[in-house]
DNA sequence: TTAAAATTTTTGCAAAAGTCAAAAGAACTT
DNA sequence: AAGTTCTTTTGACTTTTGCAAAAATTTTAA
């Protein structure tokens, strides 16, 4: 991805809790996160519900509006202090004339689709105890990066039923 | 996709919960639903947990195997007495060869992502009636076609619960 | 450093959903 | 068409999870 990354030279700072993106606009963007961390949600009848975060290294976009052109369901907001880059839809255009690059861009979207199936078990799996032991296994960092209640929501529990797993 | 569906002619039956395919096996073939419905699940520790169903004139395919090769998680079995046209990783990829239908496969890969955004938002709805209500306002067909103790497992609930939902 | 503020964890309580068993209703099979 | 099997519904009961408030901890800021 740094292929794509260098063409860039636009870079953002987002405080604690500022958003980078709100619904109802449209974001062609992909953003690449320097430092910090931000958490992606849709707002479901006054519930956030936490989709995706992104941390050092990550790369973050309103899938939704970037793929569709439409305005997106999605927030952005930053969870700590955060640094990124932003990449155009234009540069990323640019950047699938040719053709090994759209091959390869083939193969980002087929990986998506992957995780996504992945996060769909996950929220499949009943037990909050097996959704937590899941995610622990695969994505590690998180629970470093992320601060527990954000990470109960993205587990569909509360905080307190994580807090409860996290002693037994 | 009938460009595709068009080169092949082998169909198969299958009966009434008999297995298309399970865990463990590869399976890089597409399937095209000609009458009938297959559900798709994976088994967690005991528990069938439905990823998705297919009924006429749908595409079914084990995702996880068809894009990486490797032996599927998935389980495909019919609901009921199916008939479906086969259509190879052989041809698929014989498609794939012209520059249009690559970037026609693109867009389906591009809308297979979106798709899965809409379920990620179903399967975090906190409310059951709300996961009800909105799947059955996106895919009505599906309460005509799927008996409700598969649709209450794929909505994440007991077939009680959904019951209940349906009257109040 | 200490006080104030914010966040996290804990607790009891209430509400929601799950389980179980049995009855009623549909749908297949022969 | 009758019988068998499978699905849906219902009610009693249990378990789980969320909610609200309090306690503990951490962070912030003076």
């Amino acid at each position: 991805m740094n292929e794509i990354i260098d063409l860039s030279d636009k870079t953002i700072t987002i405080d604690r809790n500022e958003y980078l993106k709100v619904k109802g606009s449209i974001d062609r963007n992909v953003y690449y996160i320097i430092s910090g961390s931000l958490r992606i949600f849709v707002l479901d009848e006054y519930e956030e519900q936490i989709i995706r975060f992104g941390y050092k290294d990550n790369i973050i976009v309103a899938l939704d509006s970037f793929l569709t052109g439409k305005p997106s369901e999605l927030y952005i907001q930053a969870i700590k202090r955060t640094v990124i880059k932003v990449v155009s839809k234009q540069q990323i255009d640019h950047f699938l004339l040719s053709e090994t690059n759209r091959n390869w861009w083939i193969k980002i979207l087929e990986n998506l689709v992957l995780q996504q199936m992945e996060r769909e078990i996950d929220l499949l799996t009943n037990s909050p105890k097996e959704r937590y032991q899941r995610v622990l296994k695969r994505s590690p960092q998180l629970f470093q990066e992320i601060p527990n209640r954000h990470i109960a929501n993205y587990l569909r529990m509360s905080a307190e039923t994580l807090s409860r797993l996290k002693k037994s």
